[in-house]
DNA sequence: TATATTCCCATGATATACCATAAAGTAGTA
DNA sequence: TACTACTTTATGGTATATCATGGGAATATA
């Protein structure tokens, strides 16, 4: 249980608050920490969230990947610029602010999405017709996924 | 939560103080320091800072990259020679030295954005911009971070 | 003494933690 | 399968703590 799997949907309160889904808090938990960051796709009408883990990836992948002061830097650094830590409370929830919730056009409730390292926060309506879309594309362009060199044990 | 996420705009009063955002001043007590450093971006409008970390990695990049009495020794140490040391008060708040809010063209508030090992202090206005250009930029070159070879572990 | 700088207290706004209840899921039993 | 007891989760409401910021006192500087 250390993926985020599935998805659920959960209301937004009057005050913005939203329950992380209990499934996610336990992948959470199982990192140690209550932390977690929730950033704007920078490619989709979606927020990206995941761990510590996540966060400390992406700057990882930025330090090895492009120079300080670059202007690569500068780009891929719209990530961390954006992303905002938060933890949830002792009942699950945490408050989703409004440049968040206005950049992802969420308002009454929201889409947790499952997405393995990291979950994405959707609009439902929106969310249900990518993800139709994407059942489309695996059949119409004949997907398939490649078996790993190396599998994953643990 | 060792490193700078997110941005957050505060006022600067008309004792040129201002509020270092509490979650960068969580960053730097794990380091177990309030002490941390301001200079003038080498190559941008804005400033840069971070804790005694990060002093100590641009010496060392530059003491393995640029040799002892070199010319490129003495460009890249324009930033150390142009860095001062800041500790914020029991309230979190900093003096902002007129040579570098002019350096910024900053007045009236402040915008600190997260950048990992470090963050830069921008004008607000000039800060939404760039903002918007690197996401352009994210969007058009269709920039993706690249996975890890050996991830899977832990 | 006048001016600038640092430190400390006060306050409103905002975020966080806590309590209560309803809804949903789980397990056990017949 | 159908019923029941029990546990977990989602969500509404309220209290508490934290933070950014204004103002003033104390200290330093010139």
């Amino acid at each position: 249980m250390k993926y985020f799997v599935g998805s659920y949907e959960n209301k937004v309160d009057i005050k913005s608050r939203v329950s992380l889904p209990s499934h996610f808090r336990d992948v959470l938990n199982i990192k140690k920490s209550n932390i977690f960051y929730i950033f704007p796709s920078p490619n989709k009408d979606c927020l990206e969230a995941g761990g510590q883990d996540l966060i400390d990836f992406i700057i990882h992948s930025i330090e090895e990947n492009a120079p300080m002061f670059s202007n690569e830097e500068e780009t891929f650094n719209y990530i961390i610029a954006n992303a905002r830590p938060f933890s949830f409370d002792s009942t699950g929830r945490f408050v989703l602010p409004e440049e968040f919730s206005s950049f992802a056009k969420i308002s009454t409730s929201a889409m947790f999405v499952g997405s393995g390292r990291r979950f994405q926060i959707w609009n439902p309506d929106n969310y249900k017709t990518k993800n139709q879309d994407s059942r489309k594309n695996f059949a119409e362009k004949g997907l398939t996924i490649k078996k790993p060199s190396e599998v994953i044990n643990d």
